[in-house]
DNA sequence: CTACAAGTTCAAGTGAACTTGAAGTCAAGG
DNA sequence: CCTTGACTTCAAGTTCACTTGAACTTGTAG
């Protein structure tokens, strides 16, 4: 039931390679407890953390976000659905930006560069609170960065 | 009309930081002209060009993608709005299969962490064709990458 | 003429997320 | 006992997309 897995049977199962496994946990998105012998011992559990993470990843949180929420979970016991659930509740918002910004950038593409309005002075496609643009090098203004201040 | 710009200029009108227009250049992504001087100029067109890069990049091509779509313009004269609109064709398909990632995701999140399915072993949210999964380490079978071989 | 901003090249640094390599330990089979 | 494979740590390397710094030249305003 609770067998301890080691570290390249989570690896085969997750598909995240051990490389990476020792890497999460030296960034404490997960832990392990170690056998006599020093090496990794994994309870079950870990898979659907780093599922999360993996999930995580694809919808675009850095791997320090990602800390961030995992550090809510609670640490007395177990996490249930629930606390998962509340977890990925907020990322829905976010992948729903996500999607609106690509639906502005397709709109975008088809609008401006077809008729030419990439031409940068007249196009302004509208995209406050995005993360990217805002961590990214350099202000895009078409992208949504306002163009001064 | 056909006024040159200096990189400066360029940086201003376009948000991209003058250290990434050099860049760029030396990726072969952009060209430019020299003056007497030394100092690059470049046509108004470059603008056009930066943008079509920059929408790129938030698409999710990497500027190596970017400069063979790049290189699919006509070398011999200006491009006009349907070469522009011929390159952002293919990308609207990329679009759309990147949303409908996002919405697998979203519904991964809602239905698999909620539920449990999370345990990797009974979910695998179908996902063929992505670049990502592709090309970044470590194979994510619930993410779409088939478990063996 | 003197500042000073803006341009130049080239090498090296950055950060994210890992991977790779070296050098060694541990566990299981024959 | 020996081999083989899986594990360990630690440091250094990789890729992407730039940025930063050093050292220098050009252009412009006063």
């Amino acid at each position: 039931m609770a067998e301890l897995l080691k570290i390249g049977e989570v690896a085969r199962r997750s598909g995240v390679a051990s490389s990476a496994l020792r890497f999460y946990e030296e960034r404490g998105l997960i832990t392990s407890t170690r056998e006599g012998s020093g090496h990794r011992c994994y309870s079950r559990s870990v898979l659907r953390r780093i599922a999360f993470i993996v999930f995580a990843q694809r919808i675009g949180l850095t791997l320090d976000e990602i800390a961030v929420e995992l550090d809510k979970l609670p640490g007395d016991r177990a996490p249930n659905r629930r606390d998962w659930s509340r977890l990925s509740a907020q990322w829905t918002t976010r992948i729903d930006q996500r999607i609106a910004e690509l639906e502005r950038l397709k709109s975008g593409l088809t609008e401006c560069i077809g008729c030419g309005c990439l031409s940068l002075d007249r196009c302004t496609l509208a995209n406050p609170n995005d993360r990217v643009a805002a961590r990214g090098p350099g202000a895009r203004f078409w992208i949504g960065d306002p163009p001064a201040g």
